[in-house]
DNA sequence: AAGTAAGTCAACCGCCACGAT
DNA sequence: GATCGTGGCGGTTGACTTACT
């Protein structure tokens, strides 16, 4: 039998997105919130497939997406978890507000992962490499011998960072290096635009109360930057007015 | 300066779960 | 209960960037 592409292949648009299209999506869904996504390719105007455009609002242009590397607190806690739930990074994603699956997967692949190597710990049982069946996965307690597994100890020891995972962060500069954090590129905003704040990401019934607890900026802070951003010239039709 | 290797990350693909019918 | 449509997830790819020779 076989189902149905989730759109049709001719036509729909691939690779990398362009400023323009970025700009429809979010106009689009500031102004009609998070609908079908099979039928938003096709009310914004765009040549995507829904899948595609679902994926970029989620993956980058979300409004209350942090953005650059990941802090050492919230490694440990990409480390922690994935001790406890394995590749589900989903799941992980959401003990770390801001953060997406994909971007915390690409960092377990690319940073992570060879960090524990390194360490001599095997990213996938979370176990020291030389010997293999000491403790079991999901309990890594006891030894104290490396830095590593100690730190695992730490979190562990600390039920309270999987609720909040940037309170040890000093959170206002969740990043240490924030300002290489990218902010959104802002191209994408009108300026006064403000996005609604989606049920889908709204964390708790008080978005600013949740914000000042995990260090996500509010909405006022974000167009904060935005408009800041707009000031470094960035200004023609959609392309980025570069040097 | 040019060529190559390694690293990074946005985006795609295929599968699965789940709700609606 | 079976089928269909949709959203979501995890694995993978490939374009781009950076480091090295």
């Amino acid at each position: 039998m076989g189902r149905q592409p989730c759109c049709d292949k001719l036509g729909v648009k691939k690779g990398p997105w362009t400023a323009a299209e970025d700009k429809k999506l979010i106009s689009f869904i500031l102004n009609n919130g998070q609908c079908c996504w099979r039928a938003v390719p096709k009310l914004a105007g765009l040549s995507r497939c829904g899948k595609s455009c679902r994926l970029r609002w989620t993956n980058y242009l979300r409004p209350d997406l942090k953005r650059g590397l990941l802090t050492e607190s919230e490694e440990q806690l990409v480390i922690d978890l994935h001790a406890r739930l394995g590749n589900r990074w989903s799941k992980i994603a959401a003990k770390l507000p801001g953060r997406t699956d994909n971007e915390i997967k690409n960092h377990w692949n690319t940073h992570i992962k060879k960090k524990l190597l390194k360490m001599g710990i095997d990213p996938v049982t979370h176990e020291p490499l030389n010997k293999s069946c000491s403790s079991s996965p999901s309990a890594p307690v006891e030894t104290k011998t490396d830095d590593s597994r100690s730190q695992l100890i730490q979190v562990n020891e600390r039920p309270d960072m999987l609720q909040s995972p940037s309170e040890n962060n000093s959170s206002s500069n969740i990043n240490g290096d924030d300002q290489d954090s990218l902010p959104l590129p802002s191209y994408i905003w009108e300026e006064g635009d403000k996005p609604l704040i989606d049920e889908s990401w709204s964390f708790t019934s008080n978005q600013e109360d949740f914000n000042s607890v995990i260090g996500l900026p509010t909405w006022e802070e974000n167009c904060e930057w935005l408009l800041d951003y707009q000031d470094f010239s960035i200004t023609d039709d959609f392309g980025l007015n570069s040097s």
